[in-house]
DNA sequence: CGGTTTTGACCCGCGC
DNA sequence: GCGCGGGTCAAAACCG
């Protein structure tokens, strides 16, 4: 296996027998999630967060450090789409209507990059440092006109692989998706190359 | 020049 | 009220 980004040369890491479909599978399994797994949290509050994972997601693809981000497009698009499908049930059954919290679903994900492409177009608004963590939460808002779904991003100090990011609100447009980058040309040249 | 990031100020809820 | 933690604003800086 050779891709031109050979830069990452941290290979070591590399797995070549996982196939990329196995990002797609969904498990309710919630407990002992693998180091090299994702999971996703469904909460209606920053606090209260309803302590049954919805979702466990098992990828171990995750360590594929070329395919990375279009492993993790896959995850926002496809758990957005879970999440969507499990809380119009859960939203309505949240009695004072007055007070209904925002839904958010957060989910984690091995990576060395920050910035992961999810299809989307966000700008930055603010940084906060975070409470017992020494890397700091970026917010960002999507650049859509008229749509106002907000995301969260922070690195954890306890393993500092992993990339927490927090979705509040559902995208009610298109996805925007640059089809000249070279992240996209990368993947299609791996889709090409035998394993 | 227009869109994005940076960054300190501001706001708000909460516990004491 | 006051301080703390978290979230947002907005002006300035930055950048293609």
């Amino acid at each position: 296996m050779f891709f031109p980004c050979s830069s990452s040369t941290s290979s070591a890491n590399y797995d070549p027998m996982i196939p990329i479909s196995a990002t797609n599978n969904i498990t309710t399994d919630d407990h002992h999630m693998g180091m090299g797994s994702s999971q996703v949290y469904n909460y209606f509050d920053g606090r209260d967060r309803s302590s049954n994972g919805l979702l466990g997601l098992r990828s171990s693809a995750e360590n594929l450090v070329g395919r990375e981000v279009l492993i993790n497009k896959d995850h926002h698009q496809y758990l957005q789409q879970q999440y969507s499908d499990l809380t119009t049930t859960a939203r309505n059954k949240n009695k004072g209507e007055k007070k209904t919290r925002k839904p958010k679903y957060a989910f984690q994900t091995r990576s060395q990059v920050d910035i992961l492409d999810d299809g989307y177009r966000w700008r930055k608004y603010g940084q906060k440092a975070v409470k017992n963590n020494k890397f700091p939460r970026s917010y960002y808002r999507c650049t859509y006109q008229g749509c106002n779904v907000k995301k969260q991003v922070q690195r954890l100090t306890k393993d500092e692989g992993i990339v927490v990011t927090t979705y509040e609100g559902m995208h009610t447009h298109p996805i925007e998706k640059p089809s000249d980058n070279f992240e996209h040309i990368l993947n299609q040249m791996q889709i090409y190359t035998p394993f």
